[in-house]
DNA sequence: CAAACAACTTAACAGTGTTAATATTTTTAC
DNA sequence: GTAAAAATATTAACACTGTTAAGTTGTTTG
């Protein structure tokens, strides 16, 4: 039954030309430039076809958003995994975060920052085994492991949540105000994770 | 000439009605709901009359952005005023700003993190005297005076822009991805907060 | 009193996401 | 092989959006 087969890889691969036609509108025109009927027009299809293979414009984003995950993780992980101290790794993972996120902002737009989380439920998003999965335990273990080298009395979770909301702090304004008077981009990422890391330092310690 | 004048006070009350009932769909229904036509039903007009008032939809927006920088620039200059050490004020004045964003979610996110910012250039939010202007050169104030009493070689600019992204990002997240699965707000922000201003604490010095 | 001006509205344009109904093609069953 | 069924794709339409052009009032001015 090798034709149903076929079918079933043409469909597959209709579903996604229409995946790659939005990826390549939202980095060419950004996110306001990703329409429906664009998407249509790029794939030489009608726009309710589009329907037939996602249920609206938002399972269509979630895709996106799934799949810059899975890019995300493997970049944020081969960052980390560059040999050097737990410190060094979770810091290399960090500016590793910021650097995806200000390389595809309108990406990171979606992702992070966009509407979209309060239609498609972040659990689906955050579900167990997926790529945000993933992201976070590793994010959550390197943590854990630097706060275990400082004999900080810290809660690894809550130094995680906090030290995402830093970085995403970083790449969040750069990202929506590109024209403030910025000191250098460098300087300003650098100086972030210096202050974030450094505070996890208890003072009696040292 | 008292005509002409009550002339100008219901153009003036118009304008101010428009600001209004802005506002308050904002934070009723949220950025979502916000369209001039329902701006219109709301004050009793047609919506192209309002076009006669502001220029286009970014104008009202741009307002409001403007009376919610100033709103919270009284409240967190109110905080950081309430005495002790100029640690203690800086730290009052970035949890004010934290718990004024979480108050006023749809406000901040127009205010912060739409896309508002690529049209309605930042440089006029930021002009001279302005709300913002204010607010940033308070908390480059105070950020001066921690550094200078820590006796860090730090530059307060790079500090001031590192602690503003810093809790801009615990507002983003929290408002962004309201269903995932947090640890306790207050411990979050505070939290945060010991981390990035422990963070300025120059190791060497202790 | 006529002309000018101001305030406001109706109608329309070009978009948006999405649904219902319809047409076309392909697969299945007799 | 042909008729019914199913899959695939399209056209037309709905209810929105921000915005503009043209037209309608009412008021002020020369």
């Amino acid at each position: 039954m090798g034709i149903i087969e076929r079918k079933e890889r043409q469909k597959e691969s209709l579903r996604q030309q229409i995946l790659d036609a939005s990826r390549h509108i939202l980095l060419a025109d950004g996110y306001a430039g990703l329409s429906m009927r664009r998407i249509a027009e790029r794939i030489e299809y009608s726009p309710t076809t589009i329907y037939l293979y996602f249920k609206n414009k938002e399972e269509i984003l979630y895709h996106l958003c799934v799949d810059a995950l899975e890019r995300q993780l493997e970049v944020i992980s081969a960052a980390a995994g560059t040999g050097g101290s737990s410190l060094q790794s979770l810091r290399a993972g960090m500016r590793a975060y910021v650097d995806f996120g200000l390389s595809e902002p309108d990406q990171y737009r979606i992702t992070y920052l966009a509407d979209i989380s309060q239609y498609v439920s972040i659990t689906s998003i955050m579900e167990k085994g997926s790529a945000a999965d993933k992201l976070c335990d590793l994010m959550r273990t390197l943590v854990k492991e630097v706060l275990f080298e400082l004999g900080s009395p810290l809660d690894p979770e809550t130094v995680f949540q906090t030290l995402w909301a830093h970085i995403h702090g970083i790449v969040a304004l750069l990202i929506g105000s590109p024209d403030f008077p910025w000191v250098d981009r460098e300087k300003l990422i650098d100086t972030s994770l210096d202050i974030s890391l450094r505070g996890l330092v208890p003072l009696t310690g040292r």
